[in-house]
Parts: structure tokens; C-alpha cells; sequence
DNA sequence: TTCATAAAATTAACATTGTTCAGTAACGGA
DNA sequence: TCCGTTACTGAACAATGTTAATTTTATGAA
């Protein structure tokens, strides 16, 4: 009786399908583009069947957003090859812009966007997952006592701000105040200043 | 011959008026509720009118988000009032703060939104004007010698991004992975790192 | 195979949306 | 009063998200 398994294997698929397709809009024309309609059409079923498979549209826009923080998490992993807690940390801020220049559909999707947030509905565990990650290796550099005090999810949440401050400026556009040639050496100095976060000494 | 005067009188005091209503129902009901329709009822006018007054939809926000930075460039002169530097660049960061929580459907506009930069055809004139405030009180600090070392640009694209940061992830729902109760107390405490952009020295 | 039932997909509709254009009403100067 | 310009509107268009009723398809039993 594997006729149940292949029905949910169908179901799987076929969810996606449709966000595959969704991605594959949303990256090649943009946010306005993906209706319910065009990605209907791609698939070729009716726009009634996506309802079968999603509550709505947000849903669909929150499993992108799912999808886009199983990437993310791959991109903290990459700072695990290095040793030295500092700069670990380092290399965390590093990958996190470059997850967001990267993937800036599923960077505004996760960090930027109205949409999947109207579909969370107690807790933002994708959120926290990746934040965690984030305190863990703040917590890291405490405890081998190299440098920084203050309390580590201030800090923590300092370096957040600090780094989806720039990629959010730069995919939102408000970077155009820096020419572009400039633009991404700007970014890269401006990061070197993620050190100051942790060499701080608050309240002084 | 002052009829042509009240011509301009009166197409200015529409545009007003339309900006007006966007703007509360803006606040009061969402972005997702501004729409030509809904405006032009409440002014108790047909939708095409709108169109004799504003390019298109998103001229309007356009027209918005310039509005947000006059109100934001009088929140960047408070922190005149005080004399030291350092003290005033601190206080422009917490004005910053403060600009984004009492006006969360401005500052959207102005750094979050796309629809308004979808308008912006050459230079973000707004934005840069108020970006060089920024960098005058960097300056500032740098010939005072109190403090700071490093590129003046980058310091100031470096606050930016830091208080941006805070207050966009607080206005997008992305910071309901702190308890509602702790949250400001965070937000305030983080805040307190923006000593550590200006007392860091890069580049060791 | 045949038939009833359950599941999956579609059709067609609804209420919105932004935008345009052909027409109408109001106004200002002669 | 007449005429031209300006201001405005009505009606339409194409596109949107979403739902209810209906049809098609697959399934397991007789």
C-alpha cells in the first residue's frame, strides 16, 4: 500500500514546483511579477490549484523564505573552518553580505519583506535559529576571552544591525549616493569597522 | 491678473490634499490600503483626477518619502542644541532612533519601501543631503580630535547602516525573536555601541 | 469490468487594483 | 454671448488574489 507514499511524495513535488517557479520569477522579473496567475500558467495547472497546496500567496512567499534561511544556514557554516573565534566572527559578517548580494531575492524575502511575516504566526524559529548561530559565535569570542565585554546578545544583536544595515541599504537602493565603482569598496571598509563592535567597551 | 496665482494655489492645495489622504490611510489602515480609488473617494474625487496631479501611483510615494525628509532633516537639527561633538553625533544617532519609531510609515518610505526610488530618475538629492548632515558631524568629531580615526565616509556610511539596521528590523518584525517587554531596553542598549564606530581604530 | 466514492483540478465568477481615453462641464477672456 | 482652454469624470481595460460550484480523474470494492 505505497499508493499513501507516492500521493505525499506527489504533494511534495508539486509544492515544489510552484515555488521553484515563484523563485524563478521573483529572481528573473522581480516581486510584481509573481502572481498567483503567472506562476499557474508555468506550471501549467489553473490558478485555483495553488490554493490546493498553499493558503495564499504569503504562504507561498513564507516556504521561499523557509528555503531562504536552509541556504543562509549553509552560508554561517562556511566560518566553522576557522579556529580562531574572532575570526570566525569575522567571516560570519563576511558571509552574511555575501548571502545577501548573492541571494538578494531570498535575502528580502527573510530580513526585508512585509510578506512571509503576515504567515508567522507565534514564533519566527527560522529567525531565531539563525540568531542563535550568530550569539553562539559572539559567545565563543567571550569565553576564549580574547577580546570584548558587554552583554553578548546586545552585542550580538549590534552586529546584526550592523551588517543587514548595509545589505539592506544596498538592495533597497539607497546606496546610489555612493557611485557605483565606489560602492562595494565602500561596503568593504565600512565592514572592517565590525571589529569596533566587539572591541568596545560600553558605558564608559 | 492674480487668477493665475490662484490656479497654482489650487493645484498645489490638491496635491496637498492627496498627499494628505495617502498619507493617513497610510497610517491608519497600511500600505496595501492606499489605493488611487480609496484616496479619491475620500477626497471626493474620480481616480483619473489623481492623475492630473501625480505621474502615477508611485509618484505619490515619491512625493511622500520627500515629505518624510524634510520632517526627518528638523529631527537631525535637534541635535544641534548641544556643543561637543561627539555628544551631538550620539544624539543624532538616537534622533535617527527616534525619527524611525514616532514615524514608521515615513521612514519606511524613505529607507525601506521601493516603490518611491522606482521614481528616482538621476540623483536621490533627499537621501544625500541628509546622508553629508551625517557626515558633517563626523566630521566634526575628526577635527575636534577627540576621537576617531579612519575614512570620514565610512565611519558615516558605517552609523547609517548600524541605526538603519536597529530600525529597520525593528519596523519589518524581524526583532519578535526578543520578548515585546525587552525589546526597546535591547534596541537602546545596542545603541550604545555606535561609541565603538568612532573610538575603533581600524586596520590592527 | 462496473460502479460508487474520494481526491484533484478546473471553470467561472467576484471584488479589487492601476491606468487611460473620449467625452463633458466649468471657467476666463473677448 | 461666444469660444477656447482647462479641469474633471465615466467607462472601460487588463491584471490581480481568492473562492464556490462543478467537472475530471483516480481508487478500491462488487
Amino acid at each position: 500500500m505505497g499508493i499513501q507514499e507516492r500521493k505525499e511524495r506527489e504533494k511534495a513535488h508539486m509544492r515544489q514546483m510552484i515555488l521553484e517557479t515563484a523563485l524563478a520569477i521573483f529572481q528573473a522579473e522581480g516581486f510584481d511579477k509573481v502572481s498567483v496567475r503567472a506562476i499557474a500558467d508555468r506550471i501549467e495547472y489553473s490558478p485555483a490549484t495553488l490554493y490546493l497546496y498553499f493558503k495564499n500567496k504569503d504562504d507561498i512567499f513564507y516556504a521561499l523564505h523557509e528555503e531562504g534561511f536552509r541556504r543562509f544556514i549553509e552560508y554561517q557554516r562556511r566560518a566553522d573552518v576557522l579556529d580562531d573565534p574572532a575570526q570566525r566572527l569575522k567571516k560570519m559578517g563576511q558571509d552574511y553580505l555575501n548571502f545577501a548580494v548573492e541571494n538578494p531575492e531570498y535575502y528580502d524575502l527573510m530580513f526585508i519583506m512585509a510578506a512571509p511575516m503576515r504567515e508567522v504566526s507565534q514564533e519566527w524559529s527560522c529567525g531565531k535559529e539563525a540568531f542563535e548561530n550568530l550569539v553562539k559565535g559572539v559567545q565563543d569570542c567571550l569565553e576564549s576571552g580574547q577580546i570584548l565585554s558587554g552583554n553578548v546578545h546586545t552585542v550580538s544583536l549590534g552586529i546584526w544591525a550592523f551588517v543587514h544595515g548595509l545589505a539592506s541599504l544596498l538592495l533597497r537602493g539607497r546606496l546610489q549616493i555612493i557611485p557605483e565603482e565606489q560602492r562595494e569598496k565602500a561596503i568593504e571598509a565600512a565592514l572592517e569597522y565590525l571589529d569596533a563592535l566587539l572591541t568596545h567597551r560600553p558605558g564608559r
